[in-house]
RNA sequence: GGCGAGGUAGCUCAGCUGGUUAGAGCGCACGACUCAUAAUCGUGAGGUCGAGAGUUCAAGUCUCUCCCUCGCCA
């Protein structure tokens, strides 16, 4: 038994993600915390909110509410969607919880003994108005280069030159619109990424177990150059800039930046788990405390690998002391709209919580895991999902079910039937499945998310094949023996297809294998031999037909969903 | 504008370090079957791999140029 922790890159707390997020992290980080629970390894799957910074301060004051309140509110909703989709997660926490702000911290205690913390003096834009430093994007003016009206004080949208908010002319607040700026000192703390280089070069070098997509990204960044970022912000919201819960001098208004606390909230998201459920963190993430037999999984997008590779290992080698560190990474590309991206204002796209309103969790779970943006950017459109659901879920699954079980009660009484010769039949089934069942538990164990669905769906599909040869309902009329061995090889065929669904689709698995009288602790991925695989279920068991699995997608739904979530003329 | 990804059957996508008649699913056509959610099973027709040039005995798979799409920076 192995242990394996896996990570989900965490969910920004400002609003509601969309089925792009799910798919690209979420989503496969559960298919692969379920496959591998269901080998019988020790998982523990984590993910949190990730709260501070600008952006959750704005969402909050345009509710006019409490930052803390505004997360509280936001990170229930969060779960709450996460919940309809099945996600299994060990636990989902927060960053602004106390672990995580213990933690970071506690790393920027570290790092600045090590020397690699300096505090540097910027010169930033303040707001009279706003009271408050501006980020350098929601400070806007007129290019001094090309007279653009509406250039932001990182860049000019216009002409693309690279600008300092002080470049700007007639600079304004972006979130006030008001001109009564001033530029400021402010201290800030520096992580000098710089020296850190080599060290950083060395751990990709060694790092096997990613693709190429993460590799690459890696290296163009340290090809770049790294570069020493501030770590600090003149924020309220975020973790304090003190130590042993006294204020550094200087740093009294101050918080740490969010992107050196995030992915920090991975450990106090752990830790969080561990104060829940009697657990031991450190035993997953410090290799002097048993992490050492650990294998750490982490799940993203392509826009988060280069913190994952770069910067989040800054601060952990960085540290020196025995962090666990990622040893294999599966980053998505993205997930489009019709090929375009999601867009809230522009009503394109579906979000989690609308999806749900539509369609409960596993339709959603098969459509992107089998379309799972892994190669390249994927397209999600309404007619290929109509499709998928309708011709995987629907046909070739649930139909199944439905005809085996319906014949089953008419001709069997609804029992396991006795009698007939285990056949050619079902050698020609049982091989089959041998190696079609290996073949899915590689692609699964490879991360490799698309081919694993279709494995799925072949073996779903092998199912209707052998009815075909089988065919009880003709052997019926004339020997009933030889109807009850193909009805019961379907039946024992039939708890398969439903283990493996298992972690695409958990709930109606769990349906089927409920139907089937299967127990919860003899549900896990179909081990040893086949042939005993298929002739498992005792014979005189009750088997009922359950309600049907999967409703089929109609094309009004289709208009309907166009209509109000946007489609191809969206 | 800079950077990145990509352009392979009607659609969504696979094609590793170049090498037999370029693959899958869906869709489509035809056939079979009738237990089943008009479901299922079988067979088949569809691409010369964005365009051009080059390297090579051999290129979708390497090089260059161009066109187009998407994303990030925004």
């Amino acid at each position: 038994m192995a242990r394996i922790l896996i990570t989900s890159a965490l969910p920004y707390i400002n609003g509601v993600k969309h089925l792009g997020n799910l798919a690209g992290s979420m989503l496969p980080a559960d298919v692969y915390a379920r496959f591998q629970r269901l080998r019988g390894h020790d998982v523990l799957y984590i993910c949190a909110t990730d709260e501070h910074g600008t952006p959750a301060e704005l969402a909050a004051a345009s509710s006019h509410m409490d930052v803390r309140a505004y997360c509280d509110e936001q990170h229930e909703i969060q779960k709450t969607a996460g919940d309809g989709f099945s996600l299994s997660y060990d636990y989902f926490g927060r960053t602004s919880n106390a672990p995580n702000i213990e933690l970071t911290q506690h790393f920027a205690a570290v790092l600045e003994e090590k020397g690699l913390i300096e505090e540097r003096v910027e010169h930033q834009v303040f707001s009279i108005d706003d009271d408050r430093f501006l980020p350098d994007r929601y400070v806007e003016g007129i290019c001094p280069h090309c007279g653009f009206e509406r250039a932001r004080g990182d860049q000019c949208d216009n002409c693309g030159r690279l600008l300092e908010p002080t470049d700007l002319k007639e600079p304004y607040s972006k979130i006030s619109g008001s001109k009564n700026l001033e530029v400021r000192e402010t201290a800030h703390l520096h992580l000098i990424q710089t020296k850190m280089e080599a060290k950083i070069r060395a751990w990709v070098d060694a790092s096997t177990a990613w693709p190429s997509l993460a590799k690459s990204i890696a290296y163009k960044w340290l090809d770049e150059g790294l570069r020493d970022r501030s770590i600090t912000r003149d924020l309220k919201w975020g973790v304090p800039v003190a130590k042993d819960g006294v204020a550094r001098p200087g740093f009294e208004t101050k918080v740490f930046y969010v992107w050196f606390d995030a992915p920090i909230g991975y450990i106090g998201a752990t830790w969080e788990w561990a104060e829940a459920n009697n657990g031991d963190w450190e035993s997953w993430w410090r290799t002097d405390k048993g992490a050492d037999d650990v294998t750490y999984v982490q799940f993203m997008g392509k826009d988060n690998v280069a913190f994952h590779t770069v910067s989040f290992p800054a601060t952990i080698l960085g540290s020196e002391e025995p962090w666990k560190s990622v040893d294999k990474l599966k980053a998505f590309n993205w997930l489009t709209w019709y090929g375009g991206k999601f867009s809230t204002s522009e009503n394109r796209g579906v979000f989690m919580d609308q999806a749900l309103d539509i369609l409960p969790g596993d339709y959603w779970r098969w459509y992107l895991t089998a379309n799972a943006p892994e190669g390249s950017d994927s397209a999600f459109t309404w007619e290929h999902f109509q499709s998928l659901i309708n011709t995987d879920l629907a046909n070739v699954l649930g139909n199944y079910v439905n005809r085996i079980l319906r014949f089953n009660k008419s001709r069997f009484e609804g029992v396991v039937p006795e009698g007939g010769e285990w056949g050619a039949d079902e050698d020609w089934l049982a091989g089959e499945l041998e190696t079609r069942l290996k073949d899915a538990a590689t692609h699964f164990e490879a991360m490799e998310f698309r081919k694993a669905a279709g494995e799925v769906r072949a073996i779903w599909a092998l199912g209707n094949e052998y009815l075909t040869r089988a065919e009880p309902w003709t052997k019926f009329k004339t020997d009933p023996a030889a109807a009850a061995i193909g009805v019961r090889t379907a039946l024992n065929y039939m708890t398969v297809m439903a283990k493996i669904a298992q972690p695409v689709i958990p709930n109606a698995a769990a349906t089927i294998l409920d139907a089937l009288g299967i127990a919860e602790d003899a549900r896990d991925w179909p081990k040893g031999d086949i042939r005993d695989m298929l002739t498992a279920l005792p014979v005189g068991q009750s088997v009922e037909p359950p309600e049907v699995l999967f409703k089929k997608i109609e094309d009004t739904d289709v208009e309907a969903w166009t209509e109000r979530f946007g489609g191809a003329e969206g």
